[in-house]
RNA sequence: GGCCCCAUCGUCUAGGCCGGUCCAGGACACCGGGUUUUCAACCCGGCGACAGGGGUUCGAAUCCCCUUGGGGCUACCA
C-alpha cells in the first residue's frame, strides 16, 4: 500500500481575521497502516431508494477490502437530507445488501461501539465540532437565501466563471445571527477554506492537486441545522476510525474540502482514499436510477397509436393529469411503484438498475457480486468467474482501474450462467424459491424435491427466469395452455405433426407406467418406425403439452406431467387444431 | 464555461510504474462449423484494439507534450 496518505501544502502566510491559519508549511502524514493496523471501511448510503448497481459496487469493494485484510466493515446511514429520505429506503438497502451477501460488523440492526449509525441521530456530535470550528474562526455564519445564492451563481455563469462564495471581510457574530433569525433569514455555516494547494494521494489516481481558491467556502451546516454530507462524513469517518474510503470518482472533488476539514479539526491522519472509476450505462453517462423513468417517458412519448389513452395510463400510476404532464416534460418523477405499474401496463421492460431489479430478472447474487467486482478491477491473471471466497482472496485494492467501464448486461448473463452451474444445489434451491416468491410464480407451489428436479432438468439455463419459464407448464391448468402461434404452425400443422401426435398419444396411452426411459424408448422406436428423426415425433408432443417449442428435455417433461395430464393436453391440442390449416 | 479524471478488440480487461520476450493475451458478444428431442448448455474455428499528431530513444502500447474524444463535479444532495 502507498505510504504517504496525503500531503497538505499551504503556501504563504495566511491569516483568517487575525488568526493564523497555516504558516508556509508542508505537513506530511505517515502511512495510515503504521498508526492503525486494522483496516476499517464503511459503506455510507443515503436512504433515498433501493440499492443500485453503483452503490452495490462501492459497498462491495469496501467489504472486499475489509474481508481480505481481516478488517471491519461498517454500514452507516447518511440521512441528513430530510427532504430526500424515503421511509422504507433503509430497510430496502439492508435487504439488498443482505441478498448480495454483504454483511456488516457495525451498523443498523447489528449495532456496535460507534452507535448510532444514523447521522440524523448524531446531531450533538456534529454540534460539538461545529462550535470548535466557529470558535477558531475556521467556520462562519451566512445568511443568504437560496434565491440570492442562485443569483450570484447566475452572474458568475454569465461571466463564464465558476461561482466562488465571497467570504465577508468581517465575519458575522452571534449577535448578527440573532438579528438574522429575527428577520427570518436562513442561517447556514460555511467552512473557511484555507488558501493553498491540496494534494490528495489517491490509491487509484495517484497524486491529484487542487487549488483551494477554486473550491471556495462550502456549507457545512444547513439552515435546518443538519450537517451537509461533506461535514458529517468527516466527523464520522474520524470517530469510527475509518482507515480506507473507497468511493466513486464523483467524490473526487469533495476530497480536498474534506481533507482540509479533517486538518482543521485536528483529526490527524485522514483515511486513504481510493476513487473508483464510474460505471457507465449503455446510453452514455453514469449508470443512474433515473434511467428507469427515462425509459418509461420515452416509451410513452413514442406511443402514437390512436387507441392509446394517456389518462388511463396516468390512472394506472395513480397520477393526476398534471402530474403526468410534468413527468412527460421531465419536470418530475413519480414513485417507483407508479413507474413500475405504468411500465407493466404498457408491456415494456425497464432497464435493470437497482439490485432488486436483477433479483426479479432471475440473476443470482453470486453472479452479481462476481460481475460487479470485475467492473473496474481484475485479478491480473485470467481468472474471471469465481466463487466469493476466491474473490476475497484475490482482491487487491491497488489493482483498481482508472478508466470508466460500461455495464454490459450480456456479460452478466454469461456470469450468471456459470454461477448457476457452479453453485451447490441447496443454495440454488434457496435462490430459486426466493425468486419464485418475488415474481409470484405458480411454480412456487412445488415442493423442494420437485424444485430440485426442475433445476436439474433445466441444466444450462442462463437465469432463474429461464427455469421458471421452461417449467411453468407443469403448474398450468391443462385447458389453459397458451399456444405459441409460430410453434403450432411449424410443428403441428406442418409435416403431419398432428398425425404423428395422435400416434404418440396411442403409444403413450398403452403404457402402463411412465418412466423417462420408457418414454424415450417409445419415442425413439416410433421415430425409427417412421424413418424420421426424433425431433419429428418429440416436437409435436412438446408443443401439445407446453404450447411452445421450448421446454426441458421431453422425456422428463412428459414423465413429470404424468400420463393423465399429458393425454388430456394432447387431446386438447388435436381437437383445437384439427380443423386449422 | 470553470475545475478534475480517463483513453488497448463492439464490451470488460491483461500488459504500461521496471521501453525490446506484444506483428498485443484472456473473457463476453458476434460470425462459421460440430453435437443434438426444442431452447439453453457444450466442443472446434474465425473476426477483432494500442484515438490522432509530435517528441525522447538504437527501439514505445509502455515515458513526455499537444490535439481530439469520453466521463465526473460545479447544490443549504449525498
Amino acid at each position: 500500500m502507498t505510504s504517504a496518505a496525503f500531503t497538505l501544502i499551504l503556501t504563504g502566510l495566511k491569516y483568517l481575521f487575525g488568526v493564523p491559519v497555516m504558516v508556509d508549511s508542508t505537513l506530511r502524514h505517515s502511512s495510515v497502516q503504521a498508526s492503525s493496523p486494522r483496516v476499517v471501511t464503511r459503506f455510507a448510503p443515503s436512504p433515498t431508494g433501493y440499492l443500485h448497481i453503483g452503490g452495490a459496487r462501492t459497498a462491495l469493494f469496501n467489504w472486499l477490502l475489509a474481508k481480505k485484510t481481516g478488517g471491519k466493515f461498517i454500514l452507516r446511514i447518511e440521512d441528513t437530507d430530510l427532504k430526500r429520505n424515503t421511509p422504507t429506503a433503509t430497510q430496502q438497502v439492508i435487504d439488498d445488501l443482505r441478498w448480495l451477501g454483504i454483511t456488516w460488523d457495525e451498523g443498523p440492526e447489528v449495532d456496535g461501539p460507534n452507535a448510532p449509525y444514523f447521522q440524523s441521530q448524531r446531531r450533538e456530535t456534529y454540534d460539538k465540532y461545529i462550535r470548535q470550528l466557529l470558535e477558531q474562526g475556521r467556520a462562519y455564519y451566512c445568511f443568504e437565501s437560496t434565491e440570492e445564492l442562485g443569483q450570484l451563481r447566475g452572474q458568475a455563469e454569465a461571466q463564464k466563471k465558476g461561482f466562488i462564495y465571497q467570504r465577508p471581510a468581517v465575519l458575522p457574530t452571534e449577535k448578527d445571527v440573532e438579528k438574522a433569525k429575527a428577520e427570518g433569514k436562513p442561517v447556514t455555516i460555511r467552512f473557511a477554506m484555507p488558501e493553498g494547494t491540496i494534494i490528495i494521494n489517491d490509491l487509484v489516481r495517484g497524486e491529484v492537486s487542487f487549488n483551494t481558491a477554486e473550491l471556495g467556502d462550502f456549507i457545512i451546516i444547513k439552515s435546518d441545522g443538519f450537517p451537509t454530507y461533506n461535514f458529517a462524513c468527516v466527523i464520522d469517518d474520524h470517530l469510527m476510525g475509518i482507515t480506507h474510503v473507497i468511493r466513486g470518482q464523483e467524490h473526487l472533488m469533495n476530497t480536498p474540502g474534506q481533507q482540509a476539514l479533517w486538518q482543521a479539526l485536528g483529526f490527524g491522519n485522514p483515511p486513504q482514499y481510493a476513487h473508483m472509476s464510474v460505471t457507465i450505462s449503455e446510453s452514455g453517462g453514469k449508470l443512474s436510477k433515473r434511467e428507469r423513468p427515462q425509459t418509461l417517458r420515452k416509451a410513452i412519448k413514442a406511443r402514437t397509436d390512436t387507441d392509446f389513452n394517456l389518462n388511463e395510463l396516468a390512472g394506472v400510476g395513480g397520477l393526476s393529469a398534471d402530474e403526468m404532464k410534468d413527468f412527460l416534460k421531465g419536470e418530475s418523477v413519480p414513485d417507483v411503484p407508479a413507474i413500475e405499474a405504468m411500465a407493466k401496463y404498457l408491456g415494456i421492460s425497464l432497464p435493470e438498475i437497482n439490485v432488486v431489479d436483477f433479483f426479479k430478472s432471475g440473476y443470482i447474487p453470486e453472479a452479481m457480486v462476481n460481475f460487479i467486482a470485475l467492473l473496474g478491477w481484475s485479478t491480473g491473471d485470467t481468472r474471471e468467474v469465481m466463487p466469493l471466497d476466491e474473490l476475497i482472496a484475490a482482491f487487491d485494492i491497488t489493482r483498481l482501474t482508472k478508466s470508466n467501464s460500461l455495464f454490459d448486461r450480456g456479460k452478466l448473463v454469461a456470469y450468471n450462467t456459470e454461477h448457476l452451474k457452479m453453485l451447490p444445489k441447496e443454495k440454488l434451491l434457496a435462490h430459486f424459491k426466493a425468486y419464485l416468491k418475488i415474481v409470484d410464480s405458480p411454480v412456487a407451489k412445488a415442493d423442494d424435491e420437485t424444485l430440485l428436479r426442475l433445476i436439474k432438468i433445466c441444466e444450462g439455463a442462463r437465469t432463474l427466469a429461464d427455469i421458471e419459464h421452461k417449467t411453468k407448464f407443469l403448474f398450468t391448468a391443462d385447458d389453459r395452455i397458451e399456444f405459441d402461434e409460430k410453434a403450432v404452425q411449424k410443428v403441428l400443422l406442418k409435416d403431419n405433426g398432428l398425425a404423428m401426435l395422435k400416434l404418440v398419444r396411442d403409444k403413450l396411452a398403452a403404457m402402463a407406467e411412465l418412466t423417462e426411459q420408457g418414454i424415450e424408448d417409445m419415442l425413439r422406436a416410433l421415430a425409427e418406425e417412421h424413418k424420421v428423426g426424433l425431433g419429428k415425433v418429440a416436437q409435436p408432443l412438446r408443443v401439445a403439452i407446453t404450447g411452445s417449442t421450448i421446454s426441458p428435455p421431453i422425456f422428463d417433461s412428459v414423465q413429470m406431467l404424468g400420463k393423465e395430464r399429458t393425454l388430456k393436453r394432447i387431446d386438447n391440442a388435436v381437437q383445437k387444431f384439427a380443423d386449422t390449416k
